[in-house]
RNA sequence: GCGCUUGUAGCUCAGUUGGAUAGAGCGUUGGAUUCCGGUUCCAAAGGCCGGGGGUUCGAAUCCUCCCAAGCGCACCA
């Protein structure tokens, strides 16, 4: 529908004197429903180029309009010069019936759009998941729900370092703990673990090193495997221990949130292939690169920065930009039309560098977008529950998981913008009424489920073609008017990837629905209406749970 | 000190390209409901959109200054 008057509104602006060619007529749901189903706030924009009145712009505009009665009922002017449109019931009947035509399709887009990657997650697997590694993945999945409903092709990638300083740090710490299993009177020291009592280690522990449990029962392993030459292995074999074990933590978390990735991209696979050398080499090219007190640097400043960045440091070891940088020439080179990064705030001051890099080397950088995602609190009795910054005290994201359960902890993640400090309420979370805004959505979808159920119970079987013509009740009316928006929300939503659209959207048809179930009985009416209030209830149970789907949430059919 | 982000109802937050009387949930107060799941519905109260200045037909939205909070500002990731 806003396809159709978008395009009857072009070629009516079209012929009108005066009106810019790029002119992109705006076409938008009214905030209050007595002003329409659809607007546009055409004639207003336009009256500074025709240099007259905003009302006579619009009288004239709706003149010279061409428009199906069978879609559109009535428009009229408004205000100060706003359009309104409002549907006709003969489009309101098809649009219910196109949505149990599509079912479990309703929602998604036609066309293929081209194909996008998605990389999120992207923990370097030194420890468990924390808290805030759930909203990155629980956002970064939602994202890539979103583009595949909106037509995309999408790959959903996680990105480790296992080339670097912190997967070092790793293997020492297991090798530290392997000595203190094998030799416990050798002499130890301790270190300070935050606002936490300080940590007894070995003496041999390397600073920053790690100090959770999971640490040592890695050690453990180990040495159960080893023995003695538990002490003699190479580096590289702790690092590999914990690697593994880190790693099936990791993917087990991410489970439980029905998290899956299409695949995992390591850092040192760009050392292996040259292509770490390879960008430097392209920088150096482009003269965006220099060498200053032994490191080599790269010419930020040239982008607006206080100070170039190192990207290779005086040890001839890359700082993690370059593989970064690395790593995204590979994602363009890859083909993707559409590539989407999700950082936590921590990044927001050094993504600008990679694609500034990108630009320099030129690749369309429009075609990536960051989302950046502030950090969470919990939140509980309202307190702010503690958690240090050091890595031996956190709550982990299983231990969220364990508390909330996965469904809850996922729309809690999704019902904020990204951007914005997450307080995430646990009472509020495990509470299983109507203040809890997940267990209103999934009791309205239960509850339709148990309509359907009762009316089978009861012996009533609808007709196959029932007359949707019937339903002309305002709260049936308002009810199709939410459903049939939920194509041009997921749309919406993918486009500016933000999925805290949908939650908001789902509520609004959870809200229709209890409005329609409050006000118009469905089993027991007479037969013909029955039949088109129990189409409407299916329609409404799909919608439902469709959005949740997109949203990875289960939609009971009990509770 | 510099950069980025944020500041909207008692609380948690929406507000999409600058548009109509700034919205929702929770909380509070009052009401409805013999009925397909009361985990319901209706209504009211509640606002200097952090503050000042500017841009224009029109600003929560854009510009500018100030205030407050978070994050970042390593040859760490």
């Amino acid at each position: 529908m806003k396809d159709y008057l978008d395009a009857q509104l072009r070629t009516t602006l079209a012929s009108i004197d005066g009106v810019p060619d790029d002119f992109e007529p705006m076409l938008e749901k009214p905030n209050d429903p007595s002003h329409g189903d659809l607007a546009t706030n055409a004639a207003l924009q336009l009256a500074r180029h025709l240099r007259k009145a905003p009302r006579q712009i619009a009288e004239e505009l709706v003149e010279q309009l061409d428009l199906d009665a069978n879609r559109i009922a009535d428009v009229s002017v408004a205000g100060p010069g706003f359009i309104n449109f409002r549907f006709a019931e003969e489009f309101l009947a098809d649009a219910l019936a196109d949505i149990l035509e599509q079912d479990a399709a309703f929602g998604r887009a036609d066309e293929p759009r081209g194909n996008a990657l998605v990389e999120y997650v992207s923990a370097n697997p030194t420890g468990p998941l924390t808290v805030g590694h759930g909203r990155n993945a629980v956002l970064g999945d939602t994202i890539a729900n979103l583009l595949d409903w909106a037509g995309y092709d999408v790959t959903r990638e996680y990105y480790f370092n296992d080339a670097g300083r912190q997967m070092r740090v790793l293997a020492q710490s297991v090798k530290a703990r392997c000595e203190g299993l094998l030799r416990p009177q050798e002499p130890t020291k301790h270190v300070a673990a935050g606002a936490d009592e300080p940590v007894e280690v070995p003496a041999s522990f390397p600073e920053d090193g790690y100090l959770g449990q999971y640490i040592i029962d890695i050690a453990q392993a180990v040495v159960d495997a080893h023995g003695d030459d538990a002490l003699d292995l190479p580096l590289e074999a702790y690092q590999q221990a914990a690697q593994q074990t880190i790693f099936a933590m990791i993917e087990d978390t991410l489970q439980r949130l029905d998290v899956r990735m299409s695949g995992y991209f390591n850092e040192r696979s760009l050392y292996d292939k040259g292509k770490i050398a390879a960008t430097l080499q392209a920088l150096r090219d482009e003269g965006m690169v220099y060498e200053a007190d032994g490191a080599t640097w790269f010419k930020t400043t040239a982008f607006g920065k206080e100070d170039d960045t190192v990207l290779v440091k005086s040890t001839g070891e890359p700082t993690y930009r370059l593989p970064d940088i690395a790593y995204h020439v590979e994602k363009f080179e890859r083909g993707f039309d559409v590539m989407i990064d999700v950082f936590g705030a921590d990044h927001i001051a050094t993504y600008p560098d990679i694609l500034s890099a990108l630009d320099v080397l030129g690749y369309d950088k429009s075609r990536v977008d960051v989302v950046i995602y502030q950090f969470v609190t919990l939140v509980r009795a309202g307190e702010p529950v503690k958690m240090s910054t050091r890595k031996a005290n956190y709550v982990t994201l299983d231990e969220l998981i364990d508390e909330v359960t996965p469904d809850v902890a996922r729309f809690f993640f999704l019902m904020r913008s990204a951007n914005t400090h997450l307080d995430f309420d646990l009472d509020l979370a495990k509470e299983a009424s109507d203040k809890n805004p997940v267990f209103y959505l999934q009791y309205a979808h239960a509850r339709i489920c148990s309509i359907l159920r009762k009316a089978a119970e009861v012996g009533f079987e609808a007709d196959t073609a029932a007359d949707l013509g019937l339903l002309t009740h305002p709260a049936e009316v308002a009810l199709i008017k939410t459903l049939r928006r939920l194509p041009g929300e997921v749309q919406k939503a993918a486009e500016a990837r933000a999925p805290h659209y949908m939650p908001g959207y789902l509520r609004e048809v959870a809200v229709a629905f209890t409005k329609f179930y409050d006000q118009c009985r469905i089993i027991g009416e007479d037969h013909a209406l029955a039949s088109a209030r129990m189409a409407l209830a299916r329609a409404t149970r799909r919608v439902l749970a469709n959005g949740l789907t997109v949203l990875g949430i289960a939609a009971p059919e009990r509770m």
